[in-house]
DNA sequence: TTGTAGGCGTTATCAC
DNA sequence: GTGATAACGCCTACAA
């Protein structure tokens, strides 16, 4: 039974004695055609297994309706949370979205930029690869006029819109929060540098200690990429540590409930043999004994904020010309696992 | 400098005096052409800043190059590791994934499922949402030849292509296992019983209890939507029964870690006062304090088999008449939050 | 309210 | 090795 055929307006038109424009018309509800031809053309199409053909539709139309984003990695806490922040705009806005995921690389990266302009995206939304070291490959956006928004990880001095946190401020807050606890041997375990995410809060965290007078020591800070084991391989790295630190701040929640784990193992107590602090506000920090205090970090919020700026730009309801970087709030979360004074009132 | 006219190969053909067709071949490397031609025409077109319009090519060509995926949510561990093996899959086979996701919602998957169609995907992966009733929205896809895989919650009893665990033994695994334990009251906190993954995993738990002769209690089983709220409002509602349970079984580990920390918080003993066993092997499962019992249920590689089978029928590699069911293993990983025999060696 | 006609950018076919 | 031409399926002036 399944038409062998691709069933075109043009085979409904025939069908019905209609010109093709009049089935165009019919089947997307322009007030001009008669009602009653209206229902002949749906119920044909319907019969006939008419499908409706997008490709042919955007290019007559020169555009896709479609949105691409570029991730690093799809199987996060933080990027699919900001991934369904993204959807839900995107969609509730009538576009669809495109997605690729960089596992991290810059040459992917390229790639897919490349291919999302071949797709003919009408925007794209950008979370950097960890090794990603200019945005060359994005300029080509701008040359066709495309809107293009970076969303957390950006490089923060170019012309580019983007959406991030203060990071600096959050690496600072955590920091200072630390040291008022007490702790003067603080490890940072952080993920790539390269990236502003993580460079930025490391230079928070550096003008806390400078502000207190506690000399930075590049030992105490491990750049790892955060995974499971790499994390748990920092966490018996500190253990080992000859003049062990009495604070950990990592910059993900995963990775200090993982640090804190290989920590309890080793008969530490948390906080009082090691305070660690994370980053995101996570589920599982909460979850953790201690709970975990944290950066409570609007991931869906970002993704909806981007996602609505990139759908302005595209409609022409905002000018990018006047570059955007819009900052949103990020706010320390203290917990247990970092109250060694019990004078906070929590 | 931004060029308006959009660039075609009819613009760079003008410019090299040479034709349409000429140019189409020599940006696809095409041997026909001569390799000066080619490289005149490379430059040609990254000067004048051409863009392939894959639009145009997927009209010419009658197929897109994309792969459809509709999942309920993005942001469930679960779902994030599938979409990376999915990714990973259709990405290498030279594929583009379009993502859409329900939010649970049959009204949405049916939205969705339409507009892949319109889309001209090339084929289709689905995971259903919650309240999803029937497959109709489906069969326009047989209706047009298109390969469409359901992965993870399927309907069981259907011609389609799926690929899934074996949820009813993993359900009675983890209750034979709990039984064993001596735990003869046992809760069951599972999602909605309209997925066949609840369902199943209900049917084993049933199954198990029944072997043992313990009564079917309707009361223990607590349907739930899973979210972080509805967890921790089923563990009050557990703490507060009358003839308190002796053992919960989760249908999910994140649930089952936030059930532990009511439980915990209320100073009850792990597993000493309720052992609590959870399912996925999330991360979380394994820094929980006692370490969590669970199934162990390979998302990214459900994903990777999906697409690896969606790409087959594709390409005509294998035949859409044999329809296949792909069991994945999956196994009982025993762990401290259930171990209250100190029998087993671990 | 409906019809006519041309074009969106690419590719396949056939010719040279 | 290169060129001419006709689709692919839809949309939109403009005309009737």
């Amino acid at each position: 039974m399944s038409t062998r055929k691709i069933v075109t307006i043009y085979d409904i038109a025939e069908r019905l004695k209609l010109a093709p424009s009049t089935i165009s018309r019919g089947l997307q509800d322009n007030p001009a055609v008669n009602e009653k031809t209206r229902k002949r053309i749906m119920a044909a199409a319907a019969e006939m297994g008419y499908r409706f053909n997008t490709f042919a539709s955007n290019l007559r139309k020169q555009r896709s309706n479609m949105i691409g984003v570029i991730v690093p990695r799809l199987n996060s806490y933080f990027i699919s949370s900001m991934l369904a922040g993204i959807e839900k705009e995107i969609n509730s806005a009538g576009y669809d979205m495109l997605i690729s995921q960089s596992l991290e690389l810059e040459a992917n990266e390229i790639k897919y930029a490349r291919a999302m302009l071949n797709n003919r995206v009408d925007g794209l939304i950008v979370n950097l690869a960890a090794n990603t070291r200019n945005l060359d490959h994005f300029q080509e956006y701008s040359r066709h006029n495309l809107p293009l928004v970076f969303v957390d990880r950006v490089f923060e001095d170019d012309d580019f819109n983007k959406v991030m946190i203060n990071n600096s401020r959050a690496g600072y807050d955590i920091t200072r929060h630390l040291i008022e606890q007490g702790c003067r041997r603080i490890v940072h375990l952080t993920g790539s540098l390269m990236r502003n995410v993580y460079q930025e809060r490391k230079a928070g965290y550096q003008r806390a200690l400078a502000e207190f007078q506690i000399p930075y020591d590049e030992e105490l800070v491990l750049e790892t990429e955060l995974t499971e084991d790499a994390s748990a391989a920092a966490a018996e790295k500190i253990l080992k540590m000859k003049n062990r630190p009495d604070a950990l701040f990592v910059s993900n929640d995963m990775s200090a409930a993982i640090c804190m784990k290989v920590f309890k193992d080793a008969g530490l107590h948390i906080p009082q043999d090691i305070a660690v602090a994370g980053f995101n506000n996570e589920i599982i920090s909460r979850l953790s004994d201690p709970m975990i205090t944290t950066i409570n970090y609007p991931g869906e919020e970002m993704g909806r904020t981007a996602a609505r700026q990139l759908i302005n730009l595209i409609e022409h309801k905002s000018d990018n010309d006047l570059t955007k970087s819009i900052i949103l709030k990020s706010q320390l979360v203290v917990r247990g696992s970092t109250l060694k004074k019990p004078t906070t009132n929590l």
